[in-house]
DNA sequence: GAAATCTTTATTTTT
DNA sequence: TAAAGATTTC
């Protein structure tokens, strides 16, 4: 592969600071692999120990791996050995400093997603779930995870915070390292933290000479931290981003870091690698196009660097979401039948919750395809069983038994098969064991080899769910054990268990169904966008409380900065539409929220036509009212969480407790008061609420009355 | 145009 | 369940 100037010229800087503004296809991991490897055959000081290259993913990192790799070998087959190299994520590389250069944590147990949950269920009082206002409920745990992290990467300002806060921070922390543990939020934390206690560290630190990041516009503001510190160590530093594709703000990402690096670090050369390789013309105007209306953004402007090339480029209206996946179904039999393969199709989705939806008509068509959803596993044959059995373990009945596993395994091992489990009430074996066991015990009446690839993956999922259980909760009593894990199953697993793969997908060639994230980094010839529309694309932001709900101080004031704004939707939409290579396929359904304004934006573009006549369904614009931003909403809200300023009828509708709300109707009462004398128009609409309320239990005016003198409303 | 009432939706993911 | 958008009512 010959390299253009501007990539010779990032290669070739190996004295300086680097920057790389790199955009879509501009082959930026070639680039960063022959620097690296250039640095190795030039420096003849430096061996591969001094070098240091972070990537976003484990996935990112192998492939780093093989392409540094590669670059090392063009040049010298005897070359210096790169497994020496970190090359891996900031996470990983602090779980390598914590275990091997700090006291503390050498011994220290990583809990991932699914163990922090329980976790977090288990010693919800310890760690003062409660001083926030959060019960042990699924959603309160997902919440209170969510605001640890959220204080964990402002821990800098950790002077600022709210008392509460403060507090209840420190216990969970606290907590976690009283059982041996540490969760994801900490890693990168703790690291820093002991970078100023450990010297072993310090003297690890100093040995990098070379730190690489790759997708340096998703950093954190703490692993901005991790990299300042290596490099003040001593390392020369070479970033490479595109400001353009920051789609992860959600878990802190700043691109601020990558937009002024020149400014934050001394002696920085910056190299643009504005060519796309991967687009064609028309794919990179209509990039171009959308992603220009964004404000802040490192000015810039992308050339495809391809051959015009024969591409179609459409945006279409669909009558209904069943017509939108047939005719997406159809249109991949047309590009299958003309020769492309099923692996260069993805259809890329803004919520992970819709793939299913056209899975079903691709199921149904016989079209074969990928996508990484747990829920498959989960309703899984074998799994089923397994779950079955799990119940009948604390109360063995042989009907239900043989129910369950009558055709699956012999009739000879249906009976030892139960006697087996019968025998395993009395004992405190671990779940894990007992299932392994009997899962070697009895055997299985396989129909192919489908089945045992099947069997094979249900029994190893549900092994996991096992043990992360039990890693939590193993001193449990065996049948609060199986209640526990029944309960969690039913609730949560599939959401817990969302990112993680159970079923290695058996087809090698099939079409490619996932997020927009998920696709970030990868390139296919055709590319289809479905559900372009208001709401959907970008999402309304609506429902549940979050963070911002629960923490207070600067966390409340700025909730609009932690909100994802167009401007983040609209580089979402500029990441899925740089997938594609020739083809791509917009298309929405005409609802009455109007087509997604990226639509509209794209088809500024003369190589995209829309139908302008769908222009004209117009976003409604009623009056909205934010009652949020009134003062008596404020005061309503932080004292009982529920939404006082607006119709309180509807939470008694969906089924509150009526004594509850008494409850709480008593306590607005002393802020009602208050609001009355201080606010006119909020107190007005205050006692509006009261009469949603009340209305919602369909009570008379006088009935209204009489209630409203009781509590000494009026 | 403000307030009340009704309707819709509940992201995104890595470690 | 409950946040917040949309629509109706006043």
């Amino acid at each position: 592969m010959n390299l253009t100037e501007n990539q010779l010229r990032a290669v070739n800087e190996i004295d300086h600071n680097l920057q790389i503004i790199a955009c879509a296809g501009s082959g930026k991991t070639e680039v960063i692999s022959r620097r690296i490897a250039k640095i190795l055959s030039d420096k003849t000081d430096i061996v591969p120990e001094n070098v240091v290259c972070f990537t976003f993913t484990n996935k990112a990192a192998d492939s780093m791996k093989r392409r540094i790799e590669t670059a090392v070998k063009a040049g010298d087959e005897s070359g210096p050995d790169i497994g020496r190299m970190y090359i891996g994520t900031i996470h990983s590389f602090c779980v390598y400093l914590l275990q091997n250069y700090t006291d503390r944590f050498r011994d220290i147990r990583i809990l991932d997603n699914v163990k922090t949950f329980h976790f977090i269920s288990r010693y919800n009082k310890a760690i003062g779930m409660d001083e926030w206002g959060l019960s042990a409920n699924t959603f309160s745990v997902r919440l209170f995870s969510d605001c640890i992290s959220k204080l964990a990467d402002d821990y800098l300002n950790r002077d600022t915070w709210e008392d509460k806060d403060r507090k209840v921070f420190d216990s969970y922390r606290r907590c976690l390292y009283d059982h041996g543990f540490i969760d994801f939020t900490f890693l990168i934390l703790e690291t820093l933290l002991a970078i100023d206690t450990d010297p072993g560290l310090r003297e690890y630190l100093s040995g990098i000479k070379y730190l690489t990041v790759d997708e340096y516009q998703d950093i954190d503001d703490l692993q901005e931290q991790m990299i300042r510190k290596i490099v003040n160590f001593g390392a020369n530093i070479c970033v490479v981003g595109d400001d353009d594709q920051t789609i992860y703000q959600f878990r802190g990402s700043n691109a601020d870091h990558m937009i002024n690096f020149a400014d934050h670090y001394r002696d920085v050369v910056q190299v643009r690698l504005d060519t796309n390789f991967r687009c064609s013309p028309g794919i990179v105007d209509v990039a171009e196009t959308v992603i220009r209306k964004n404000g802040r953004r490192i000015d810039k402007h992308m050339a495809s660097g391809r051959q015009e090339i024969r591409s179609e480029i459409a945006a279409e209206r669909y009558q209904s979401e069943e017509d939108e996946w047939e005719q997406i179904a159809d249109r991949i039999e047309t590009l299958h039948s003309s020769g492309i393969s099923y692996n260069e199709i993805a259809v890329l989705f803004r919520k992970g919750k819709r793939i299913g939806a056209l899975g079903k008509e691709l199921e149904l068509r016989g079209i074969p395809y990928i996508a990484d959803s747990a829920s498959s596993f989960f309703s899984g044959r074998y799994f089923k069983c397994f779950l079955q059995t799990l119940q009948l373990l604390t109360d063995p009945d042989k009907a239900k038994f043989v129910e369950c596993w009558e055709g699956i395994i012999s009739g000879e091992y249906i009976s030892s098969g139960f006697r087996y489990i019968r025998r395993q009430q009395s004992g405190g074996r671990w779940l894990h064991s007992i299932f392994s066991d009997f899962i070697d015990t009895i055997h299985f009446l396989d129909e192919g080899y489908d089945d045992i690839v099947i069997r094979k993956d249900d029994a190893g999922g549900f092994m996991r769910i096992l043990d992360d259980y039990e890693d939590i909760f193993g001193d449990r009593q065996l049948s609060a054990k199986i209640d526990g894990i029944i309960e969690f199953v039913d609730r949560n697993a599939i959401e817990e268990y969302k990112y993680h793969s159970f079923r290695i997908p058996s087809e090698p060639e099939a079409v490619n169904i996932m997020t927009v994230h998920k696709a970030k980094g990868l390139e296919f010839d055709t590319v289809f966008i479905p559900e372009l529309q208001e709401g959907e694309f970008p999402p309304g932001n609506m429902g549940g409380k979050k963070y911002w709900h629960v923490l207070g101080g600067s966390f409340k004031e700025n909730k609009d900065k932690y909100e994802a704004s167009v401007d983040d939707e609209r580089k979402l939409f500029y990441v899925a539409v740089t997938r594609a290579k020739r083809n791509l396929f917009l298309s929405y359904q005409l609802t009455k929220k109007g087509l997604s304004r990226f639509v509209k934006e794209a088809a500024d573009s003369s190589y995209l036509t829309v139908d302008r006549e769908d222009f004209k369904v117009t976003v409604p614009s009623g009056n909205s009212c934010r009652r949020d931003s009134w003062p008596a909403y404020d005061l309503n809200y932080s004292m009982s969480g529920s939404q006082w300023g607006r119709g309180t009828g509807m939470s008694v509708r969906n089924g509150n407790d009526y004594l509850q709300e008494m409850e709480y109707r008593k306590q607005v009462k002393a802020v009602r008061d208050k609001v009355l004398d201080y606010y006119g128009t909020a107190a007005h609409c205050f006692r509006g609420a009261m009469g949603d309320y009340m209305s919602a239990r369909s009570m008379s005016d006088d009935q209204i009355l009489e209630e409203a003198k009781r509590l000494h409303i009026i």
